[in-house]
DNA sequence: AACTCGGGGGG
DNA sequence: CCCCCAGAGTT
């Protein structure tokens, strides 16, 4: 009987995609290409690794880019300290490793925002050593074949799991068999109604004997979600409007919004222009509320959020009469910052 | 060990 | 509505 690295490495090579990073042996933009991929899907990412790819071709080009142009190039795409942590590596590898991209996993380990994860990728993609990732993927697929019901976001888990995959792997074709099996678990080895007829591992398959395979693998937390309600101040005057930069602490960090009254529950329209807390922001001025707001309901993983944007038109200029975390800028220039999606949505919707 | 950090897609 | 996605950092 063939072996089980055998296996997912000619099912691999029958049904693999043809994906850009795949295509290299570059450090860099296997590196580039990881970052982007951390809980993201292959189609979401493909778009902002060709991107950046593009725009920064080397590790001194990306280390050298303007903070608030990577912001604006990572916008849309989440987890947006992945960009911050990335450019930041950037300068370390450019100034203290000189541009050479390290090689050993260790030193790879060290790079902000390079967790067990990516490191082995980098370290097998890039360099070929023998250094088993553990992704997503390779939790279904091993808790699947072989049984395993340790949850796999528990410390326990992540241990055994990670011990069995660098027993599996392949120590000829590390680089190979990563890839083999993350695309096995991406594609035949599915989370949802896998067609395990087909597939080349049910014969070893202990969760397709014991009709299992809905109940593997085991995670144990839930994530709650938590309700929000912003209202959003959208101070105009004249060719003039108001963002504000958030900052850490609280989601979307580095990205720019608009100044901003969160409140613990839904408030009623004439309730909330009747509350003085936003006139803080015009001292008093003379405005204009341009009639009903705009709402959206925005839907994190662990968040929901309830915005409604209050567009005012307002008399004098508001320079200093804003929070610390304002700015005033050209309404036309506006397009040049990084915003959350809910933004944007707004923004687009406004044309 | 538990929490937090986005956004999108599929059943 | 739920879950998951080429996870990592902080507390």
């Amino acid at each position: 009987m063939k072996k089980f690295s055998e296996k997912i490495i000619y099912w691999y090579q029958e049904n693999k995609r043809d994906l850009p990073w795949r295509n290299t042996k570059d450090a860099y933009l296997i590196w580039l290409s990881e970052i982007i991929l951390q809980q993201t899907r292959v189609e979401q990412g493909m778009a902002y690794y060709l991107k950046f790819a593009k725009e920064f071709p080397t590790v001194k080009h990306l280390a050298a880019a303007d903070d608030e142009k990577v912001m604006k190039l990572w916008q849309g795409l989440g987890y947006y300290s992945r960009a911050r942590n990335l450019h930041a590596a950037a300068k370390v590898i450019s100034e203290k490793h000189k541009g050479k991209f390290p090689n050993e996993h260790s030193d790879i380990l060290l790079l902000k925002g390079v967790g067990e994860y990516t490191a082995a990728a980098i370290a097998s993609f890039a360099f070929n050593k023998v250094h088993a990732v553990v992704d997503g993927n390779v939790y279904r697929v091993l808790s699947r074949v072989f049984g395993i019901e340790t949850p796999i976001d528990s410390t326990e888990g992540k241990k055994e799991f990670y011990k069995l995959a660098n027993e599996l792997i392949d120590k000829k074709n590390p680089a190979l068999h990563n890839q083999a099996i993350m695309e096995f678990g991406a594609i035949q080895c599915k989370p949802v109604s896998p067609d395990c007829s087909v597939c080349p591992l049910n014969t070893m398959c202990f969760a397709y004997a014991k009709k299992r395979i809905t109940e593997l693998p085991i995670k144990a937390k839930k994530t709650k979600v938590r309700c929000r309600y912003f209202n959003y101040i959208v101070l105009h005057h004249k060719t003039l409007t108001a963002l504000n930069k958030r900052g850490e602490g609280d989601i979307w960090n580095s990205l720019y919004d608009f100044p901003l009254i969160e409140t613990n529950k839904e408030l009623g329209e004439d309730q909330f222009l009747k509350s003085k807390d936003w006139k803080n922001f015009i001292d008093g001025a003379q405005y204009t509320v341009k009639s009903i707001p705009v709402s959206y309901k925005h839907i994190l993983s662990h968040q929901k959020i309830y915005a409604r944007f209050w567009e005012i038109e307002c008399a004098k200029p508001f320079d200093k009469l804003l929070p610390e975390t304002a700015v005033v800028i050209k309404t036309k220039e506006l397009h040049q910052y990084a915003v959350p999606r809910l933004i944007d949505i707004y923004l687009e919707s406004r044309k």
